[in-house]
DNA sequence: TTTT
DNA sequence: TTTT
C-alpha cells in the first residue's frame, strides 16, 4: 500500500549496467550507508543495500556514477526469490530506484563534472557494449 | 548517513515476541505490502518485508498486534548477515521499526478495537512465557 | 532534488473537490497529524497540514474520504506565494499528494466501509457540481 | 501519528543561530529545493522550504553550513501559528530537523573542510554573539 | 513460510 | 564481495 526508501550513501564499486531481452537496461549498484549511532564495542557499523535502477536512468547512472561517489537514492522495498543451485530458496531484497540523485561534487570536485569520460578510465565492459544478458523481463517494475 | 523506511501493509501472522539475553523484549513479524502497480501479467504482486522492533514497543506489537492486522512501520534498512549450517553466508535485509502504528483492521477484524484480549484467542507460546531465548544482544540497536 | 513527505492522519473536513478552468480536478483536505511527544504542559499537540490532490485521484478522494477518517498521504512539499487583498505576499505550504491510502475509520465510524453513500449524506456542495471555478491551471503539478 | 519529511536542496543564505530564554540553540536557514518536473512554460521551478534546527545540531549547522552549501534533512512538518501586529492570524509551516547531512563537498572542496573559520567570512551577528533572543521556549519541541 |  |  505505501512502500518508501530514500537512503545516503556511498557507491561499493562502479555501477553495471545490463540489459534485459527486451532491451531495457538495469543498473546495479551497492550504498554504504552508515548508521547514525555506534555499537556496543564503539564502532560505527555500515548497512550494504544493494540497489537496482531501471531503464533511461539506469543509463545515467552507468556513465555519472562511480565507486565512493555519494548518492541519494528514492525508490521502494522489494524481495525477490530465486532457486539456488543446490535448490534452496534464496530471498533478496533490493530497493528499485525511482528518483537517483548524484552528490558528492556539485561545485565540480568529481571527476564527473570536470568532463573526464567515464569509459576511459575503467573497466567496464558494458560501458560500449548492450548486448542483451541474462535478466529477465518479468523483474521489470512496470 | 540517511537510511529511511516508511511502510504500511498487513500482517501476515502474529508477532513473535522474543528477549534477549540481557532481557531486552524483540518482536518480528512480516507485513505483506501490495505494489501499487500491476506486473505484465496484469497480477497484483506482494511485497513481504521482515521488520523488526526492539524493547517497549515490541511488547506492545505483540500485544495489539495480530495476523491481518494494518500497520504503518517507519524505521531503517539493516542488513544482517550469518553463515548457515552449510557454510554459506546468508544475507537478511530487514527493516528495523522505530515508530509502529496499529492501523484500523481494515474490514472490521480487528479484534484489537473490540476489546477481546490477544491472549484469550491464540496460541502464541510466547504470550506468558518471558524466557530469553536465542537472540544475541549483539543485533541490538542501541 | 528530493522533497518527500509521508503523512497518516486524520481529515479536519470532508473533503473540497473543484475544477480548474480546463477540467482538471482538485481535491484540497487537512490532515490533523498528532504529534508524538508532548509538549511541556503535558498535552499532545496537533498540525494541521493541508494537502492537495490532483486529477483523478482528486475525484476518488472525494468519493471515499469524510470528516474524521484516517488517512496516508504520500508526496511532496510546496510553497505558493500570492498577493492578498492588503497588498501583503502570503506564503502558502502544502503537502501535494502523490498517493492517497485510505485507511480503516479507526473508532469504527467509516461509512465508506458500511456502504453509505456519501452524497447522501453531507452538503458538500461539489458532490453533484463540476462547474470550474476559481483556481489557476498554473497550479497544476504536471 | 506519521510526519516525516525528506528534503535535499541548497541554502539560499547562511543559517542564524539564536538561543532560548532557557539557553537552548536553534538554527534556522531555508533550503532550496528544485522540482523534479519542469512547469507548462517549460521552466523548473523551486521550493523555498523554511528549516529549523534544535540544540547542539543547531550549533553543528551554524558551524559547518553556509550559503549553497547541499543539504539533507530528514524531519516533521510543523505548522506554527501567531497574530501579526495587524491582528490577522498568520500561519506558518516549517519542517522541523531531527536529522541534518551536510553534502556537497565530502572530499573537500568546500571552505568548511579547508578548514576556514566561519566568523572570518562573513556578517553573521550571531557568530560571536549568544545572548538570548525572542524565541519562546514553548516552541521546543522536546 | 505469507496478508486483505 | 564492500564506501569515505
Amino acid at each position: 500500500m505505501l512502500n518508501r526508501v530514500i537512503l545516503i550513501g556511498r557507491l561499493t564499486k562502479d555501477p553495471e549496467l545490463r540489459y534485459t531481452q527486451s532491451g531495457t537496461a538495469v543498473a546495479t549498484f551497492t550504498l554504504a550507508v552508515d548508521r547514525r549511532v555506534t555499537n556496543q564495542q564503539g564502532e560505527r557499523e555500515t548497512d550494504f543495500i544493494p540497489v537496482v535502477v531501471w531503464s533511461k536512468q539506469a543509463e545515467l547512472c552507468a556513465q555519472y556514477l562511480n565507486k565512493g561517489r555519494q548518492t541519494a537514492v528514492e525508490g521502494r522495498l522489494q524481495v525477490r526469490n530465486y532457486e539456488n543451485n543446490e535448490g534452496r530458496r534464496v530471498y533478496v531484497t533490493e530497493v528499485i530506484a525511482e528518483n537517483v540523485q548524484f552528490l558528492g561534487g556539485g561545485q565540480g570536485t568529481g571527476e564527473v563534472e570536470r568532463g573526464v569520460a567515464r569509459s576511459s578510465r575503467n573497466e567496464n565492459p558494458f560501458a560500449d557494449d548492450q548486448r542483451p544478458i541474462d535478466i529477465s523481463d518479468d523483474d521489470l517494475p512496470f
